[in-house]
DNA sequence: CTTATGGTATATAGTAACTATATAGTCAAG
DNA sequence: CTTGACTATATAGTTACTATATACCATAAG
């Protein structure tokens, strides 16, 4: 509809403009968000092109997360003031957004990485490989720790990875030191760690060795992991190596993408040396 | 709690460690998304760590905007082939998601720009300016357009604009040429645009012309834009200048940020040029 | 001039994914 | 053996739509 030279659309137009539901415009104008600049007196709504514009920082803000109900303290009172101030704050807002989604992005390559790797991987084999150095982001150390206190650790963990935006999607796995190892104490793990593919300057990482290391694999619950211990400590014996400065465990398969426990894949990288 | 060398997370421990209510993860069990791996004979429910990691798959998919029911069709039946094929779709989808949240970054900045361009004008000042190349975004001639062609033609932009990411956060302006102008059709669009500060390589844009540029402002509604042409041709014919090549309009305040339409502000620039 | 088609309106109910509240049972420390 | 912090279930409420039912309006074709 055109008045006084100016162009009115109507609600099924100006949807289709806004591209949303018709309703969604009803429902805006009775929250009192967004209401037709005029109204017939048949009740048919009128939206002018300027109206558009509003949509879109509307459209915007909700995007950033704010709610209608806030954005409603906004359009109830407006002002280049009030808006720059929401678009400072917004500003802000999506830089932190830019930076977590570049963590999610990683993440995906992790995972798309780990499930490609994994495809590759025999796991009745033992094997003697040559790792190169790896780098490490560690947890604080958990030695000996209570439930309560391992508990409290791996949040801890799990908030610096995510504040840090350092989680990258490759499993989270565990340390045991040649200490605890030697003493049979397997599970007595010394830091949990997360690999990065590229660390960042302003953090402190640990790079394993470059070395060799006795690879193989626990199939099944974790509680029997002895036995593969077992065979890994045969295996050593007969190959002549010891153990060399740690241990790192990570999960290949797990509860995110096998239904049952005996189907976990539990990757056992065993640092070793040659005897004397 | 601690069995078999394992140790079991209660819910409050599990959602602390998930960072979400401990609803959420009552709610995940009762539809079937997530559920713990043991109850005791008293209903308390226990999660191991490997859920852990479910968890966070679960998070990142509904981040990405999985619903819970999509999720649940793969948590009922997991494995990694299907895995890697969700995490090849959600890469897609994240990539898209990154060009549109550079778009909005964009959008923000420009709108933070105008606002603050726009507390330096004086609205009553008419002046010529000498204007530098501008790229702008165009729309499909929309000269003599009908309602619905000019509706049609209005969203089809915004499609555009959208879909090639675009959008900058800078108002849509019109484009009206010598020939509408001379004939008094002032209202007689040709072009819709938007400012563009980065154009795209693969886009094909218009470019300004670098020159003089009579630069004025109409406060209110636009039906009355007709007296601010007057003033603006008075003060043209005053300085012996004449329309050049185009008149563009773009709004300095409108209803995005201003309660009423007699605030409204429209910023009028006429290319003009020295009578022979 | 009627009728078909597609638009408009209101009112109300339903949806997803939580989130809060009420009520009651359980556990561990002092 | 009590107290305070936990656990559980059941149910209602919330946000931002979305769908449905019903009725009114407008234009174009026969």
């Amino acid at each position: 509809m055109t008045e006084n030279n100016t162009k009115y659309f109507t609600t099924g137009e100006f949807a289709k403009l806004c591209k949303v539901n018709k309703q969604t415009l009803f429902y805006y104008d009775q929250i009192g968000i967004l209401s037709p600049i005029r109204k017939n007196e048949k009740g048919y709504r009128y939206y002018s092109f300027h109206q558009l514009e509003l949509f879109a920082v509307i459209a915007l803000l909700k995007d950033l997360g704010m709610s209608l109900d806030e954005i409603k303290q906004y359009t109830q009172n407006k002002s280049p003031e009030k808006m720059l101030k929401i678009m400072y704050e917004q500003q802000e807002k999506i830089l932190e957004e830019r930076r977590r989604l570049e963590m999610k992005v990683n993440m995906i390559e992790g995972q798309i990485q780990s499930l490609n790797e994994a495809t590759k991987l025999d796991f009745q084999q033992i094997r003697v490989e040559r790792l190169p150095k790896q780098t490490l982001y560690l947890s604080n150390n958990i030695e000996n720790a209570s439930d309560q206190e391992f508990v409290e650790a791996f949040h801890n963990f799990l908030v610096e990875l995510s504040d840090a935006y350092l989680d990258t999607g490759y499993p989270i796995g565990t340390i045991t030191s040649r200490e605890n190892a030697l003493k049979g104490d397997f599970t007595n793990y010394s830091y949990l760690y997360n690999k990065q593919l590229e660390p960042k300057i302003d953090h402190s990482f640990f790079q394993t060795v470059d070395g060799d290391f006795l690879v193989g694999y626990h199939i099944g619950e974790y509680q029997h992991v002895g036995q593969t211990y077992q065979k890994l400590l045969q295996e050593m014996d007969r190959r002549h190596l010891e153990i060399g400065e740690y241990i790192l465990e990570e999960y290949v398969y797990e509860a995110a993408v096998k239904n049952r426990e005996e189907e976990y894949v539990l990757k056992i990288m065993i640092h070793v040396e040659n005897k004397e």
